[in-house]
DNA sequence: CGTGTACTTGATACAAGTCAAGAATAGTGG
DNA sequence: CCACTATTCTTGACTTGTATCAAGTACACG
């Protein structure tokens, strides 16, 4: 049996036994968390990063005047807040979802390691840049694409994260995500998404009912979102 | 004398002597790139990572129908790609919007020193995990603010950036942006740039004359904006 | 002193927001 | 197992913010 993360980390790099054993005794006990539950909150100074187990999370952001902008999506196997080591106040918080399960990683702990194992400690950099890659891309559709293509762009994404992790197959996945929850993550009313999400289905390109999401036609919906899978590096790619 | 990456880095936190002494040795020699040139191009594989030293640059990714967004302005003192060290093909290219001095760290030595220096490592992990913070900072503003709250967003961000650079005081700064670039960042066509530009104008919020920016009343243009400065990490956070 | 670039303004079109109401659907308790 | 409730989704009528198209004007520069 090979833990989450190391699972997730051998998707871009070799890792060493060394490294494998560093990371096996790294997370704490699984926690259980219940859908709606903010797992962070703006901020915050945790002393330990957060890995998602199973379930689905999201950063967010709150304005002055209460609107909700969520700034990204958390699969089973991201490190949902590994930023915060370094980036001691939370500038956003994360709300769960769905039910999750998480496993915490000490901060103190991942300072060690970052001494020992020089390697392991970049490939765990790596996996804050991807984020960083992430937002880049929405922030290229939010200024930049309609409100269709930038639906179509996220389930683009989401398909080929869940596929990642192993958790979608045949162009079919399950997401949690409300069309309230959509507006937050699109910068769009659920009115709008709602129309938005008729017209992709009128297409013949996605079939969307309750959290089932399925794309008829993977071609025409890249290329109508304009995706291109390059930013999100699930190819190996050694640090 | 001390070298602008040393002097950036001590905004942070404290450096030891060894730390300054890796450090003063990573930067190659400057070199001149003229403005309008591509530093960087998507898709490229660099095996050096470049600090700016001098002038103003910018993240750009380019759509398939050849619209242009800006997702990162950097100023003097930023290290412009340091994230390619780990994610080795850009997603993204980078654009000098003026003259600029740059200087290479090639990813050997940066390899090498992250296999040494653990404390330095994580300060500059924490450089590009506040890229990050600022890319959520404008999907927020994005995603849920109008096209003048965005633009007061922006010209609080590049002040207050400005100024921790040493660039920028008394409310006043100097940016080589055109109203063209600054729809290319907030995702507006220059037209409706120039309205909004008005309307800051009209609100006394404002100058703005080719490159010279004067903030008139920061508060209200603050809260207009709805500006908060924590994302950038200005004050001092040990790692 | 002419020419190009950046900026400004106006008229009109369109994408997305707002307000409102009703239809499905999923829970929940009797 | 059904009735009640609360979400979530759907649709329509109308408004608003931003885009588009088209002409200018102001400057900087060679």
């Amino acid at each position: 049996m090979i833990g989450a993360l190391v699972q997730k980390l051998l998707r871009r790099d070799d890792l060493a036994s060394d490294e494998r054993e560093a990371l096996s005794v790294l997370l704490g006990p699984d926690r259980r968390v219940a859908a709606g539950s903010l797992i962070i909150k703006p901020g915050d100074r945790p002393t330990h990063s957060t890995f998602l187990v199973s379930g689905f999370c999201a950063r967010y952001s709150l304005t002055v005047s209460g609107d909700r902008q969520l700034t990204e999506i958390n699969v089973p196997g991201d490190f949902i807040d590994l930023h915060s080591l370094l980036m001691k106040q939370m500038d956003h918080g994360i709300v769960a979802l769905s039910d999750c399960v998480v496993a915490p990683a000490q901060h103190d702990d991942l300072r060690r390691l970052s001494g020992r194992h020089a390697h392991l400690t970049r490939l765990l950099w790596l996996e804050t840049v991807i984020d960083g890659a992430i937002h880049r891309q929405w922030l290229v559709t939010m200024g930049r694409q309609n409100a269709a293509s930038r639906l179509a762009h996220l389930i683009c994404e989401l398909y080929m994260r869940l596929e990642a992790a192993g958790l979608a197959q045949d162009h079919r996945f399950a997401v949690p995500l409300t069309q309230v929850d959509l507006g937050d993550i699109l910068g769009l009313t659920p009115v709008h998404v709602n129309r938005v999400m008729m017209e992709l289905r009128h297409q013949g390109l996605i079939e969307w009912k309750g959290p089932q999401v399925l794309i008829l036609d993977w071609a025409q919906l890249a290329s109508f979102a304009e995706f291109d899978e390059t930013y999100l590096r699930l190819r190996r790619d050694p640090v």
